[in-house]
DNA sequence: TTGACGTACGAACGATCGTACTCTTAAATC
DNA sequence: GATTTAAGAGTACGATCGTTCGTACGTCAA
C-alpha cells in the first residue's frame, strides 16, 4: 500500500520505535495524525516551491519562477516515489472529510497565490489582456501533476522540461520549439 | 478507502450476494481480481474515447476528436466519483507489481495512439514541423488527468472547456482565447 | 449409474487495522 | 519533598483483510 492509507499506527510506532498506544497518544486519532501528515507535506511544497521565489517581483517573473520552482520539485521533491501532494490529492479527491477539506483548502491557497500572480502579470502587460486566469491556473495544476505518473510508469526524465513548455504554451507564450 | 483498494474480496462478496471464497475462487487471488478490474476500467475507457473516433482520418481530426472525447469522459465516466482509469494511475504509480505494469502497459499503447496521429498531423502539415511528439502527448495526458481533481477537490464545472483549451494551446493552436 | 469436474459454501487461519483500557514512570509543579 | 501531570508501555478488543481448507452441490461424459 502505498500513499496516506500507508501511513499506519502500527507502523508509525515501529519506525518509531514506541508503541502504538504511544503513537495514537500522540495524535489522538488516525484522521489526525493523517491531517498532520497532511500538513506536513503542504509546509514542505511551501517551503521547497514557494519560499524561494515569493521575495520576487510579483507578477509574471515570480509566477514563471515558481512554475520552474513547482515541476522541479515534483520531479525531484527529495524523497523516494514521486511528489506526496500529488499523491494524497489525487488519493482523497473522491473522498469526503476532514483530508479531503484540508487538501482541497490547501490547494485553493496556492491556486489564489498563482491566480494574483497572473492578474498582475495581466496588468502589467506581460500576459495577453484577455487571458483567462482560473483556465490558466488549471493548466498549470495539471501540467505539474502530471509529472509524478510520467516519471514513475514510463521512467520519463524529461518531464521537468516538457512540463515547463506546456506551461508556457498555456500562458500563451511562443510556440513550444 | 477508494480506488481499486476498495474493490476488496468480502465487499465484493456481499455486493453479489456470494461467499469470499466463492469470489476468491473466481479470480484466484486479490491480484488477478486487480488486474481484471484494471482490464475492464481500460476497456471502458477505450470504448468511450477511442471507439467513437477510430474511424475518422488519422491525424489531427482524429486526434482533435479524441481529445474531445477524452476530456468529455474524464468530466463524466458515466458513474459517480471521477475517472477510474485516472484514479488507478496516481494510485499504482509508485508502487511495484503487476497491477503497476498493466497499468504502465496500457498507458503506453494509448501514448502511442496518439504520438501516431501526431506524427500523421505533422507529415500533413496539420501540426507545426518541429513539434515534439512525447513533449505533446504528455501535455494532453496531464490536462485530462486535472479535471478528476479540479472538478472532485473545487467542484469546477468548467473543466472540459479548461483542458480542451489547453490541448489546443500545447498543440500549438492560437492563444487560448 | 457412476465418475469427474467446476462452483460455491461455511469455517477458520494469521495478520493487521484503529482504538480503548490499565499501569508504570518520569517530569513538572507546588 | 510531596503531589500532580502526562507520556508511553502493554494488553486487549472487535473488524476486516486475503487466503486456505473441507464439503456439498450441481452439470456433463462415459
Amino acid at each position: 500500500m502505498e500513499g496516506l492509507d500507508s501511513v499506519t499506527i502500527g507502523r508509525l510506532a515501529d519506525r518509531l520505535g514506541m508503541s502504538k498506544a504511544g503513537v495514537i497518544g500522540q495524535f489522538r486519532s488516525k484522521e489526525k495524525l493523517q491531517l498532520e501528515t497532511v500538513d506536513l507535506v503542504m509546509e514542505d511544497f511551501r517551503t521547497q516551491v514557494w519560499q524561494p521565489v515569493r521575495h520576487l517581483d510579483a507578477g509574471l517573473p515570480r509566477l514563471l519562477a515558481a512554475c520552474a520552482a513547482w515541476v522541479r520539485y515534483a520531479a525531484d521533491p527529495g524523497y523516494p516515489g514521486g511528489c506526496l501532494l500529488t499523491q494524497v490529492t489525487y488519493d482523497y479527491d473522491a473522498r469526503t472529510g476532514l483530508v479531503h477539506d484540508r487538501i482541497a483548502e490547501g490547494r485553493a491557497r496556492w491556486r489564489d497565490s498563482l491566480r494574483r500572480d497572473i492578474d498582475v502579470a495581466v496588468a502589467a502587460g506581460d500576459l495577453p489582456p484577455g487571458t483567462d486566469a482560473p483556465q490558466v491556473v488549471y493548466g498549470l495544476e495539471s501540467l505539474a501533476a502530471g509529472i509524478t505518473p510520467a516519471r514513475l510508469l514510463h521512467g520519463d526524465d524529461e518531464t521537468e522540461k516538457w512540463a515547463l513548455r506546456g506551461m508556457h504554451a498555456i500562458l500563451g507564450f511562443s510556440p513550444m520549439k
